[in-house]
DNA sequence: CGAATTTATGCAATTTATTGCATATTTATT
DNA sequence: AATAAATATGCAATAAATTGCATAAATTCG
């Protein structure tokens, strides 16, 4: 499972609580591997059992107890292991795609509603991550290591999103062509 | 769950049995719903029930028999009413992105082998795609209009195979200046 | 001839992921 | 003052996916 290396990855630099850790899953890491809050709360348990992580709770004024998560040496070790290892390719999944396959004129303004929608969701991540990279990876040279592959994945998420934009440009306009509405 | 829908998807022009399915997924539609044989088997027994797909065994001589499934009426309205429905955002599971993160001096040269590997099979699916491209859909105004929606899916495809190639160039050069190899 | 591969289908166990709920406290809103 | 929202953690049930195995007949290769 790698759900495990992504936490410990998060956990590489800042130590988090599962809360914090859940969030930071909607942002960096997430493009690339997304997870609900339960998964991460069950994770942090076992990995905490296993002795990668170590809990230690932090009582806080005002606000619920939080149970903080650092890597141990331990974990750190089956870290750079998994580093080393092979990837898995990853799997495609994607309902429009599957949806487009069942274009027909009475679906085609359905579809590029969805395409349209799509669009402008991406359109705000690329926004967003533009402003990541003109801020913190202006210069990706003179990056230290870490970083620089931290730049990269936000480079792919980049070029992805990219790509989509283009993608959903010549998709709305070969749609416009079958769209019957009246 | 969208694999019903999938596999409804797959039957719309062919009959096909769990087999020839599972192969059917390894291509086209495989590139945007990667499912294995044993759940491709599963969902068809679930379907089946639901009557939303109908059996047949057909003996084969020489062959083992086998079952073959089409489409029935109501599956074809059941199918219908899912694409007009929202789609659901895609969920990115890369561990190679992951793995970036972890990028140090020790790891480099095993990451950049990687993403040369990887690199590698998208080349070589590319190259089926134009080939797929250039002899079915040459002239994608003039097709009919559901092959039009299987020709956007397929563009997507090639778009999404340029970025991931662009990228691939770009992050090797970043990490030949991080690899410390002797 | 025997071994491996391809065609064809499936069960069972386990791992992952999702859905829905439950709890408890503080701060901000109305 | 009551309500909602954010912080913080978790259980339980179900659904989906993976892994490993099993069967069975035909074909192909050495």
């Amino acid at each position: 499972m790698a759900l495990s290396h992504a936490i410990m990855t998060a956990l590489l630099e800042d130590t988090m609580s599962g809360y914090e850790l859940a969030k930071a899953f909607d942002v960096s890491l997430g493009l690339f591997w997304r997870a609900s809050h339960q998964q991460i709360y069950q994770e942090l348990h076992k990995l905490a059992a296993k002795g990668w992580l170590q809990q230690e709770t932090v009582p806080q004024a005002g606000k619920p107890n939080k149970i903080v998560y650092a890597l141990t040496p331990v974990g750190h070790v089956a870290l750079e292991a998994w580093v080393l290892g092979g990837s898995r390719v990853q799997e495609g999944k994607d309902d429009l795609f599957v949806k487009l396959y069942n274009l027909a004129e009475h679906n085609a303004s359905h579809l590029a509603a969805e395409i349209e929608q799509r669009r402008e969701q991406m359109m705000q991540r690329l926004y967003l991550y533009e402003k990541i990279r003109r801020r913190h990876y202006a210069d990706p040279a003179t990056l230290p290591v870490r970083r620089k592959g931290v730049y990269l994945a936000l480079l792919a998420g980049i070029r992805q999103g990219e790509h989509t934009l283009s993608w959903c440009d010549e998709a709305l306009a070969l749609l416009a062509t079958v769209d019957q509405r009246p």
